[in-house]
DNA sequence: CTGTATCCATGGAGATACTG
DNA sequence: CAGTATCTCCATGGATACAG
């Protein structure tokens, strides 16, 4: 992301630089074509691998290790081992990832209400 | 976006079909790199085609014209034109663009809290 | 089951030049 | 001033094969 803001610009967005700043970084960690719906149906409860999978329909695997990996760099998810065979691993949301769920269920009000039907 | 939905998942994600559907959906129109920002930027007033490019900085007459136009067809801002010379192009917040505010701020706010410091 | 490694296709975004 | 038209580049994501 390159440089946001230059100056001269009217009171309401003198705090501009620390907003836009937090738009950006929240618009970076959350870019990716799954991460909205991983997060989201992680707020039920911890998940594993292959339900995640199942419930993303057409994602590879390669992608979805992706995408779970970075959720994890940026702490958004745990990922919990189990030492048993076969192996498994559950993904849950951590508190930060959690502080995410209000602004995913706006998006799905606003989704809802204002995107195409689907039915 | 692939298909979303497989079945055999426990209640809370019966209505799944919908909900998935509403945040694809809004990601959807919200994708790409500058369009938050840009919304974030009209919700203060209307503003002018180089107003806007100077506020994103680094973005290209080509990129902002097309996230423009993007934002213009999913509904999101108005694109008035005055008929002067020189010509002068106004860009305002539709209801339903006003509609995505809450969620931008909210975004915002995670950023201001979760985000590295940019002081 | 839960990955890793590799390669390839696609699309978003930038640079540049031109225009009413 | 506010675009349009091309062209190129690169990151992201998907497919496939292989592994602990």
């Amino acid at each position: 992301m390159s440089r946001i803001c230059k100056d001269g610009f009217d009171e309401e967005c003198i705090k501009e630089q620390r907003e836009v700043y937090g738009i950006a970084y929240t618009q970076n960690i959350l870019s990716g074509r799954w991460k909205y719906l991983i997060l989201w149906f992680l707020k039920f409860k911890e998940r594993r691998y292959n339900e995640i999978k199942t419930f993303l329909g057409g994602i590879s695997q390669g992608s979805l290790t992706k995408q779970l990996r970075e959720l994890e760099t940026d702490g958004l998810i745990n990922r919990k081992i189990y030492p048993e065979v076969p192996p498994r691993v559950e993904y849950s949301l951590t508190s930060k990832g959690e502080a995410l769920i209000p602004i995913i269920d706006l998006m799905e009000e606003f989704g809802k209400r204002f995107g195409d039907k689907v039915d």
